[in-house]
DNA sequence: TTTGTATATAACCTATAGGGTATATTCAAG
DNA sequence: CTTGAATATACCCTATAGGTTATATACAAA
């Protein structure tokens, strides 16, 4: 599985923000996520699979943690349109700093 | 459909590659791609209603254009993931620093 | 006002992701 | 060697994503 599908799951998401603070149990998990320890550990183990998470076992418990190289491409990916979109920001910033009156006005509009 | 989710489908990444270059008609997709014609239509869609692209009539033909602003959550969540595989990789290069000689037998293997 | 072109939508089909429950596995403890 | 715990796997079930073909829509051109 891709690593954009596998994020694409929200519930997978959580799982790795709460590996990201510091290395879980699987029971830890169970008792922090809305799911049944099976749904859990079927998650755990596409995470493992991409390479996204990895493992260590300590008698009868394993604990999970954060691997977060296969982001680097993710981060690839995303690079080009990063310049894109800041490019669109200053723009922005320019605008609005030439007509400085209109500021106010446009506080907490979208773009 | 939230970004990600968008995102992890291979097809419409494409499609948004292609449109960084320049806009594009429905029918340059279709050729593009190894789709029926609905079928872009319908990755288009989802891309539009994420508002991911946008488009632009003229007469009957649709121009799509690219809108990176979504990806900007996309980079958000990535954010703090990104410092951590940066620490991990500094880290690396440190080790290596540290002991020329291993430079020229690791060379091309995985991490 | 018919015809052709470009695109969208409808209807349908199939594979599969993600959830649940029941069960297997693995190991410590007694 | 039986019991209890932590976790993984098997199996089943359902919703839906993504593909296709057929058709509707919108507009230019003739």
């Amino acid at each position: 599985m891709m690593t954009f599908e596998v994020l694409a799951e929200p519930t997978r998401r959580r799982i790795l923000d709460l590996l990201r603070e510091r290395e879980r149990l699987v029971g830890d998990l169970v008792v922090a996520l809305p799911l049944s320890q099976p749904g859990v550990s079927k998650h755990l183990r596409v995470l493992r699979e991409a390479g996204l998470v990895g493992v260590r076992q300590e008698a009868q418990r394993r604990w999970y943690r954060l691997q977060p190289e296969p982001l680097v491409e993710i981060d690839a990916w995303l690079a080009p349109y990063r310049q894109l979109w800041e490019r669109r920001l200053d723009a922005l910033e320019r605008h609005l700093d030439a007509m400085p009156d209109a500021e106010a006005e446009t506080k907490g509009e979208g773009l």
